[in-house]
DNA sequence: CGTGTGCCATCAGGTAAAATTATCATAGGT
DNA sequence: ACCTATGATAATTTTACCTGATGGCACACG
């Protein structure tokens, strides 16, 4: 009789995520039919109604949204369990899904996977690299384990712990001759042509915050993919953009760029990572955390051998 | 791969349970093979080792007691769900499985019964009469939804309501005189013998703790199994006893039995539900609460009308 | 006013999973 | 040395579940 399968929730859902029969299955990898056959006995088994079938789409009852979070919940622990078996053997081996912010991405990875796979060759790491929204809502999805992105992140059900302090520098065409400023500040930003990444990136908007621009009317709708293209851009002579420390060694190679620090106080951004709240995967999140951390310390090292004052 | 499932989970918590593959078998109502396929397949999906295969039982792994853990919290929350589920329709719809201890069953539960049946008349009701130990290890085994008995139940996923206050009044024979006296002490009882229920009933506990006797020793070894017999002893001249208040209109009805109260401070009992925490039946407790008081109410009443002082 | 489209239910068939019964292997206890 | 208890294994049957094809229905659109 009431013989409720894990599977049978994990349809539900995925249907109740979905609100759509179709691609729900789709998201479980099954077929239509098995889904809605599931669903039905789940129906029956509870007895009661989850949801009504209409056209153009679904609609959870009352009861149904409330056995979707009570379902949700339960696939968490069950998660959980998993993971924690599976992960219990030895500090980072197993399956890892890394998940990195795009302007993080390509300047922390090249120093840090070396070490990961040198350190744990265990380890079979997947890497995700995205903006933060997108991130975040894979790891509370449980497609994620664990997050290197810009705190803080505000999620209820994700922990984060912060690992090194990113400065942001002003970024400029060598070319512009400054009279031996060293020195940038606010105003001279809005002297010139900010370049942003496109919407989305949270660099944009942090670099929107300390400019106290709300809007970006001030600044150009461009709104670039990479921050190379963003260098490529300054050097070029279209304008300034604002330039995280980390970035400094990669970028400002063999390119036509002056990067000056600002004035204090310094704007920043504190990098970490991120996971969710019930992983029982500490250990794993601790042993990253300070491999992250070498790597930050050798990202930074070459960032000031790039720019010898 | 990581294909766990929850009857997977069921029957590891079984063994866990019962530290055997034969009797976790029987618990689940399958076959031991069934039962020894099943951990093998999810040893196998969690990659790890759960449990220790010994001739003369098993042991688990340390790693297959965390899981042990995890697996009845997963289990638990799955009940709760379907609990959920199954009674969100109405109050007091479907089944439920009541627990009553020995010493209140038979007063409370005639007047009870017929006012369930009849305000209730959609509610399947399993009853079960036992002792408060294995009343509370079923309670939260999931193998009773409410309990009915003496407060306070101390295990911490357990939430109890009072109900009603029941007192101990001094039952004697009717042969003995007693010249007038309307109350009775502690030491009239020390002054006969004591006749109680055997070990294991809360009853013969809080008699025993009221008359200051840690031990058994001035009382009779002879442990009756009902209040009854108790009663037809004590009417035989064998001893006294200490009678619920609930008792008397049905133990003292044509039996040649005195029944005095106690001086004040009178010694009592706390009568009340007991629950799972985490259950979702809330709405079905106060229900039955609420009945339950009733059915106390006229209980009580029949108790004086017994004794018309 | 039909016709097409999107959506979910149903059906039939095959395959995989899991149960049962029966049997085996081994370590202890006597 | 034998018996017993315990869990693993084997063979078979039963059950569960998925796929692919089909059906029905409401709504949008020509």
């Amino acid at each position: 009789m009431a013989h409720v399968t894990l599977k049978q929730l994990k349809y539900f859902d995925a249907l109740a995520r979905e609100q759509h029969f179709g691609r729900a299955a789709d998201a479980c990898a099954v077929t239509q039919p098995a889904l809605s056959m599931q669903i039905q006995e789940l129906e029956a088994s509870l007895g009661i109604a989850l949801v009504e079938r209409t056209r153009s789409g679904i609609k959870l009852t009352p009861k149904g949204a409330e056995i979707a979070v009570r379902a949700q919940r339960l696939l968490n622990d069950a998660r959980d369990l998993i993971d924690f078996a599976q992960h219990s053997t030895g500090v980072l081996s197993g399956s890892l899904r890394f998940g990195v912010i795009p302007s993080v991405a390509p300047y922390l990875l090249p120093p840090l996977l070396p070490m990961l796979r040198a350190t744990y060759p265990d380890l079979v790491l997947h890497l995700r690299e995205t903006q933060t929204q997108h991130l975040t809502d894979e790891l509370v999805e449980g497609k994620l384990d664990v997050l290197l992105l810009a705190l803080p992140v505000k999620h209820p059900d994700i922990e984060t712990r912060p690992i090194l302090e990113d400065r942001f520098l002003l970024a400029m065409p060598q070319s512009k001759n400054l009279s031996g400023r060293v020195r940038a500040t606010k105003e001279l930003i809005e002297s010139d042509r900010l370049l942003l990444l496109e919407e989305g990136h949270c660099l944009r908007d942090q670099a929107l915050t300390f400019c106290s621009l709300q809007q970006v009317d001030t600044v150009n709708t461009f709104g670039a993919t990479s921050l190379s293209t963003i260098v490529e851009m300054v050097s070029a002579g279209l304008g300034i953009t604002l330039l995280p420390e980390i970035c400094v060694g990669v970028e400002s190679r063999s390119r036509d760029l002056k990067v000056i620090p600002f004035a204090e106080p310094q704007p920043s951004r504190t990098l970490g990572l991120a996971w969710r709240k019930s992983s029982p995967r500490q250990a794993d999140f601790n042993a990253l955390a300070a491999l992250v951390a070498e790597a930050g310390k050798i990202t930074l090292k070459r960032a000031e051998d790039a720019t010898p004052a």
